[in-house]
DNA sequence: CTTCATGATTGACAAATGTCAATCCGATTT
DNA sequence: AAATCGGATTGACATTTGTCAATCATGAAG
C-alpha cells in the first residue's frame, strides 16, 4: 500500500530521524577514544529504533520486563518506584544524551519493580536485547564506550548515596544545584524533593531559605 | 640473605597463602560460564600480592591515590567519608569475597574522597592498576567476570539509593535484616547505623522495638 | 580481682522533616 | 472574563530523628 506524503513532510520527516540518530553518533563519539566509522555506525544506527513518547506515557511499567536498552535523544524521563501508600519515589531523573532502562530487568528477563515514564515530549532510540548484545559482540567501539558509561554512572551513584546518607536536605539541595542545575530547571520541583528523598513542602521551604 | 624457618612453619605459612588464592579462583569460577584453567589461573596468581591488614589499619587514606584493586579474602573493612563535623559515614560495608576500593580514584589517578579501614585483621589480595589491566586484557575469564561483577554491584547500589529516599529508618533496618542479614553480624551497631544513614542511638531504639 | 575501653542503651530535650489543609499563582481552556 | 488545572507556597501541628549526657554491659588487659 502506498501512502502519498507531502514531499516537503517527507523531507522533514527524514531530516528529523537523521538528527536522532546523530545525536547517538556524537554521544558515542564523545566517549571513544578513536572516531567512529561510517560502516560501523551503519550497525549501530540498525540496531536503534527512534520512538517518540508522549508527556507522561510509559517506558516501562513496574511488573513488566524491560525490554530495550533506551537512548534518550529530546526530552526527559523520570525513573521511580511506588511505595504502599502509593507515594512515588524518584531513583533517576534523565535528560538528552543519557540512557535509561531498568538494567536488572533487561539483563535478567525479571519483572521490574521501576516505573518509567516521560515528564515531556520525548524522542529516543530503542535497541532490543538481541540487538543490543550483538553490538556489544561486533562492534569495537560499542564494546569499549559500554564499560566507560557504566564506570562514570556507578561514580555518580556512589556520590548519591554518599550525600543521601550524610547531609541534611537542605545540603542536599545545595548540592544538587551546584552539581546538577540544569535537573533543576528541567524538573518541577515536586520530583527535585522525590528525587532527594524529601517532601515537596520541605524543598519549597528550603528554596525560600536558600534564595532569601 | 637466608633465614632460618621451622619446616613446619614453612608448610603452613604456604598452604596459607594457596588457601588465599584458591578463595578468588573460587570466587572467579562461580561467575564464570567457563572453568577456569590452570594456566590461565597462573596469570591471574601473578598478579595479585597477598597482604595482611591489622585491624583498624588503613587501606587508603582520603587524598591518596587508591593504588590498588583489593579481594577480601578474609575479614570486614569499611569505605566511609568524614564531614566538616568530623563524623563518619559508611559508604560501604565489605566482607569476604567482595571487592573494595576507590574505583574513580584507581581508575583516573585522582585523590580519593574516602577512608577505607580494616574492621578486623584482614587478608587480601592486591592488584595494581597496570596489573589489573593487563589480566582484562590477557585472560578472558577476567575479562567476562568484571562485567559482571559491575552488574551486581549497580543492581544492589540502585536499590540502596531506592531503599533511602523512599523508607524510613527503621524500614531501612528491616530491609537490611531480610536482605542482609550477616552484616548485623559481621560490624558494630555503630558501624551499621552510619551505613544507614541514622545516628547509633536511632538504631538501638529500632532494635529495640522490632526484637521486643 | 580491678581497671579500662568499647559499644550499647536510656532518658530528656531539640531540631529537622513530614503531614494536612488552605491558598496562591500562572498558564490554558472554555 | 470565568473556570480550571497543576504546581508551589504557607501555616499549624505531629512525628521522626538527632544530640547530649549518663549509665550499663562486656570483654580484654593489667
Amino acid at each position: 500500500m502506498l501512502v502519498p506524503i507531502r514531499a516537503d513532510d517527507l523531507q522533514q520527516l527524514c531530516s528529523f530521524i537523521f538528527l536522532m540518530y546523530d545525536a547517538l553518533r556524537t554521544y558515542i563519539n564523545k566517549y571513544a577514544s578513536t572516531e567512529i566509522a561510517d560502516g560501523e555506525f551503519e550497525l549501530i544506527k540498525n540496531s536503534f529504533a527512534p520512538k517518540h513518547y508522549r508527556k507522561n506515557q510509559y517506558l516501562l511499567q513496574e511488573g513488566e520486563v524491560c525490554k530495550y536498552s533506551t537512548f534518550i535523544v529530546k526530552g526527559a524521563v523520570r525513573q521511580y518506584t511506588v511505595d504502599q501508600k502509593g507515594i512515588e519515589h524518584i531513583v533517576n531523573l534523565c535528560t538528552e544524551n543519557w540512557w535509561v532502562g531498568d538494567r536488572e530487568s533487561f539483563t535478567m528477563l525479571t519483572p521490574s519493580i521501576y516505573n518509567i515514564d516521560a515528564v515531556e515530549e520525548t524522542d529516543v532510540l530503542l535497541s532490543s536485547k538481541a540487538n543490543f548484545m550483538q553490538l556489544e559482540n561486533t562492534v569495537p567501539v560499542f564494546s569499549t564506550v559500554l564499560p566507560t558509561m557504566d564506570f562514570k554512572n556507578q561514580v555518580a551513584t556512589q556520590k548519591r548515596i554518599n550525600a543521601q546518607i550524610s547531609f541534611t536536605a537542605e545540603e542536599r539541595y545545595l548540592n544538587l544545584l551546584e552539581t546538577n542545575p540544569a535537573l533543576l530547571q528541567q524538573f518541577p520541583q515536586t520530583m527535585i524533593a522525590s528525587y532527594l528523598g524529601v517532601s515537596a513542602e520541605t524543598i519549597s521551604r528550603i528554596r525560600k531559605k536558600v534564595h532569601q
